[in-house]
DNA sequence: GTAATACTCAAGTCCATGCTTGACTATTCC
DNA sequence: GGAATAGTCAAGCATGGACTTGAGTATTAC
């Protein structure tokens, strides 16, 4: 059901915290190009490029008119996303047999909350 | 409250493709280095390697006993990066104001569902 | 003990991607 | 019309990360 391109696609544009805070401030409003690329200390050009990819993928919107081009974030885009997390929740959450050990090191009880009683870590 | 870098390293690793493959293995059951590495045409260093990062991030949880090395998925490791999308989709979905009209472009009365008035896309 | 197995580590190669530069186009202001 | 503004494109550099190779270690089988 899930385009696996999609998925690829969008994980390689959030990958790039340039790209992330760029979609943060879109989260806040519109912004064109200039805007954007201000605060970044970084080429136009630059900025473009991450605004290309986040539009390809379906993370924003763009849409110019004149000479300014204005940037917003597209809705539903996260959506893919998250429901490939949510899939993969599922199941991973059902192999709970041989896990609810290891679920229950995490408790209060135990002094070191993770990565502990392994016999091995480095060498 | 979400840490930043963590989010960083979650969708490092889930970028790659062979790495999402591992995790989608490992969702059928635990497995070890070498029953991880074989369906891959690759070496096992390279697997080792994806485990590492798979690892260090919390999405999967390896345990050696004698010499074999046992792999299996984290239950709670997609959850920061669930998280974090959740919260972005929320003030995402609250920008409808100016938004509104977009929206309604993709309704089915509207025959071509996406990227349609743009007045631009490519020069 | 010796050999085989199952990994582990470090170094090196190679390619994808982020960023820059510089030239170019389209709009708006005067 | 000419200059300034806002963006676009293409080429090239540089770095990071995936993968390999080859050597090394610990464990198990005989």
């Amino acid at each position: 059901m899930l385009d696996y391109s999609e998925i690829d696609s969008i994980l390689r544009a959030l990958v790039e915290p340039t790209r992330r805070q760029i979609l943060e401030r879109l989260t806040r409003g519109p912004a064109t190009v200039s805007q954007l690329a201000e605060p970044f200390g970084m080429t136009f050009a630059a900025v473009l490029q991450h605004l290309q990819a986040l539009e390809a993928c379906g993370l924003i919107r763009s849409e110019k008119i004149g000479r300014v081009r204005t940037c917003r974030i597209e809705p539903g885009g996260l959506a893919p996303l998250a429901d490939w997390i949510a899939e993969r929740r599922i199941p991973a959450e059902r192999h709970l047999d041989r896990l609810g050990q290891i679920l229950a090191e995490t408790d209060p009880k135990d002094q070191s909350p993770k990565k502990n009683q392994d016999k091995d870590q480095k060498q």
